[in-house]
DNA sequence: GTAGGAATTCCAGTAACTGGAAGGTCAAGG
DNA sequence: CCTTGACCTTCCAGTTACTGGAATTCCTAC
């Protein structure tokens, strides 16, 4: 399989595979013409990827992930723990981002947005000061 | 007043603020020892920055912002409309993290997390069909 | 005079790609 | 047989918003 149908297969863009051999997440063999030949496993593994990627995990612990996948040993506690410590994070960010939201809001809700140049969002910017205090 | 003094005035360390006069978003003076001399209003436009960028605007919103803010004839419409784009950003963001905390928390959930090896975050990680081959 | 702390510049690195240039390979069509 | 065009290769640069570190200079205090 050459790198153009692994992409197709795996919805990752050939740029972000060669970037994933680049960095040692997947390793093809190379035919006589000097392109990449890729095997099941390795679309496999390049699924994977793409899914742990688009649940957020960085590519340090897809790396964890990927030889925790392929260690027929370990423990499931090892990926829970794993995806726990994950799962803190996102409710992290999650509650940031509402603290944020909540705050900006207020500020879009109380400038009235016409032409007059006075606004309370550039006002809350400015500093506690000027009036935006929080 | 000296970087450090503006440093500790804004919240923002030496660096950043050396490196928003490289890109331009601030434009202290040099005393003659080279060092920068920061007056009231450099302060003041590095606390609005610093909130903006807290508040999770890009530093080229925060340019929009600081030259709208500077502008005694914009019309608080522009202001607003920038922060409404903002605001719906973050609600995508925050959709989107909590679509993406549920797959995880379910995933979570299910796995025992014990020392057998048997897990169902790396099986679905694995793919929707395969659930896990050997 | 010497120590320290703070200032300066410049270079490099982060995360995870993405874009683009310059060139090699391959199958099909004229 | 040759060209066309799609696909492959490598390498370099750029993205965002800083951050770390080295080498050097400046100021103040003891």
């Amino acid at each position: 399989m050459k790198i153009g149908d692994v992409a197709q297969a795996s919805g990752l863009s050939a740029k972000t595979i060669r970037y994933y051999e680049d960095i040692g997440l997947v390793r093809p063999v190379r035919g006589e013409n000097g392109y990449r030949a890729f095997v099941e496993t390795d679309v496999h593994k390049l699924r994977f990827l793409a899914r742990a990627r688009s649940l957020g995990f960085s590519i340090r612990e897809c790396r964890t992930l990927l030889s925790l996948y392929e260690d027929r040993e370990r423990a499931s506690a090892d990926v829970k723990a794993l995806a726990e410590a994950h799962l803190r994070r996102i409710d992290r960010k999650i509650a940031e981002m509402e603290g944020l939201r909540g705050t900006l809001a207020t500020l879009v809700e109380r400038c009235h947005g016409d032409a007059r140049p006075d606004c309370p969002i550039l006002d809350d910017l400015a500093g506690p000061a000027s009036g935006g205090e929080r």
